[in-house]
RNA sequence: GGCGCUAUCGUCUAGGGGUUAGGACGUCAGAUUCUCAAUCUGAAAACCCGGGUUCGAUUCCCGGUAGCGCUACCA
């Protein structure tokens, strides 16, 4: 396997998306499959939508990712001079020439075309005599660079997804190599960069898939070899439109801050258009590198589905060591502004957050429905009130419920439950709405793991405090709904 | 509109000329009982339509339809 080199080549013009971050795993994977090399590359050549804190933030979601990349980055930004230069030679072979038509008068001409739709570019410069051409050019007026398609033939390709592709040359219009500000186009150089830098597979975006004619035009033109193809399916909303900002998260940033774990997403992601023969759905990138075949990857879109993810998430949450869940949800704790100084010590703060690990679906999880476990700054959820604060004796025997429990020396979560059912008997009550309550009570949460548990981690004084202040609020809002 | 591509449960997919069309998420129902967003069990749920080839098409071919992509001096 003589030097695979593949890349992963973002325009940072937004941040890291789902799509863009599955084009990347594949790319890594197939690298990884075959000891290739996987380079990365930026895209900026669109002067004015490219911002650097934008490729900052594509590196850092990479990272996060832990999509690692052997050669770059390289911005294509500092390689102007090289795209200028392989569009001079193309103008010199005849491949290209220069185009004095403004974007108003092409504006003009696309509109005037019957409903402005099957407009292409009509050659009006292709056909200009080379001394009118420099005569134009030595007057300095404003020109593009434009390729000149072949006028007849066809232009094909075997892509490894896709299959054979081929398209009629004369349906291809003389696109524009270089602006006129000097500016190459996606185009010019996105093929220069794949020449010089070696690139053996382009493993990109379905998107590009029309745009492959053109650029094997420009590699032939160019003289070069042809990479192979491999183009991916798309990744759509739910309502199976492309996905964009309407549809909540796409980028990959937004489901880090949401609680999602790397390993999880990049799983979820690998799914999306790609099963392993085995059919397995949780494997680790590991596994991944060693079956992944571009050959299996499916043609059609997939929907992305967050609810799976959340699932995919909870397999991972609940499989992480806890050494190793612990810092993340420390983490969490801060960036949601609670000081945890409830679990006393670092093997209490474990303690809890084990407690917690298997009913957690992302990391914001801890923060949300287990914030109770971290501070005393907590509310009682108002769902949770009304299903299990309803019954008149409750405020009664809570109050109860606390004196025994402070009686209790030394604390064990044995002797709680003999005392709460002891409680329950004595007064004829259901030991289940005692317990319900008492949840609520200690958690705000109707949904919480099991109250003994809950009490053995909570501690006795906490215990007992957090039962008198739900007396307290049962009995104001106890005059409330009366 | 033109060109290109795609089409299996709601979603991600496996499969393939004869199958009870398999799995996963979700949904629903039961179980458990101290809550469920945990766990277990079970259920409903799909081959886009029409032709052709064939003894037999969901699978192969053609057409239609739908969706997506491209159709920029964006990438």
């Amino acid at each position: 396997m003589a030097d695979i080199r593949v890349r992963f080549a973002p325009s940072p013009t937004g941040y890291l998306h789902v799509g863009g971050a599955r084009t990347a795993l594949y790319n890594w994977l197939f690298a990884r499959r075959i000891n290739g090399v996987l380079i990365l590359r930026i895209e900026d050549t669109d002067a004015d939508r490219s911002k650097p804190e934008l490729t900052k933030a594509i590196l850092d979601s990479l990272e996060w990712l832990g999509l690692n990349w052997d050669e770059g980055p390289f911005h294509q930004s500092d390689r102007l001079d090289r795209y200028r230069a392989l569009a001079a030679d193309l103008q010199q072979t005849g491949h290209a020439y220069p185009c004095f038509c403004t974007p108003e008068e092409l504006q003009a001409k696309r509109s005037l075309a019957a409903g402005g739709r099957p407009w292409k570019y009509d050659g009006t410069c292709r056909k200009l005599s080379e001394l009118e051409q420099q005569t134009r050019l030595s007057d300095g007026v404003p020109h593009v660079v434009r390729f000149r398609v072949p006028e007849s033939g066809e232009t094909a390709f075997d892509d490894q997804v896709f299959g054979r592709i081929k398209v009629e040359n004369q349906e291809i219009e003389d696109f524009v190599l270089l602006r006129s500000d000097g500016q190459p186009t996606y185009h010019l150089s996105v093929v220069a960069d794949d020449i010089d830098m070696r690139i053996t597979h382009v493993v990109r975006g379905a998107d590009h898939l029309s745009n492959t004619p053109k650029q094997i035009l420009v590699y032939r033109a160019a003289g070069a070899n042809l990479p192979v193809f491999a183009h991916l399916p798309l990744i759509l909303g739910p309502d199976k439109q492309r996905l964009s900002k309407r549809h909540g998260a796409t980028s990959v940033g937004a489901y880090r801050d949401q609680g999602i774990l790397p390993e999880a997403m990049i799983n979820f992601l690998a799914l999306l258009g790609w099963t392993p023969p085995g059919g397995e759905e949780i494997l680790s990138r590991e596994a991944m590198a060693q079956q992944f075949d571009l050959a299996a990857v499916s043609k059609s879109n997939a929907v992305f589905d967050p609810e799976k993810l959340a699932w995919m998430n909870s397999q991972y949450l609940r499989a992480l060591p806890i050494d190793r869940l612990a810092p993340l949800v420390e983490a969490e704790l801060q960036s949601a502004g609670i000081r945890s100084t409830i679990p006393a010590s670092p093997a209490e703060f474990e303690q809890t957050v084990a407690l917690l690990q298997p009913r957690m679906r992302t990391l914001k999880d801890f923060s949300q429905g287990g914030r109770a476990f971290f501070t005393e700054e907590f509310d009682y959820d108002q769902e949770a009130r009304k299903k299990f604060w309803k019954d008149a004796s409750l405020p009664g025997l809570l109050h109860t419920l606390a004196e025994r429990i402070e009686g209790i020396d030394p604390f064990t979560p044995e002797k709680a439950e003999e005392g709460l059912r002891g409680l329950a008997e004595e007064t004829g009550t259901k030991a289940g709405l005692l317990i319900n309550a008492t949840r609520v009570a200690l958690t705000g949460q109707a949904v919480a793991p099991g109250l003994f548990d809950i009490m053995n981690v909570l501690g006795r004084a906490r215990t007992v405090e957090r039962l008198r202040r739900a007396v307290k609020v049962l009995g104001e809002s106890g005059a409330a709904n009366a």
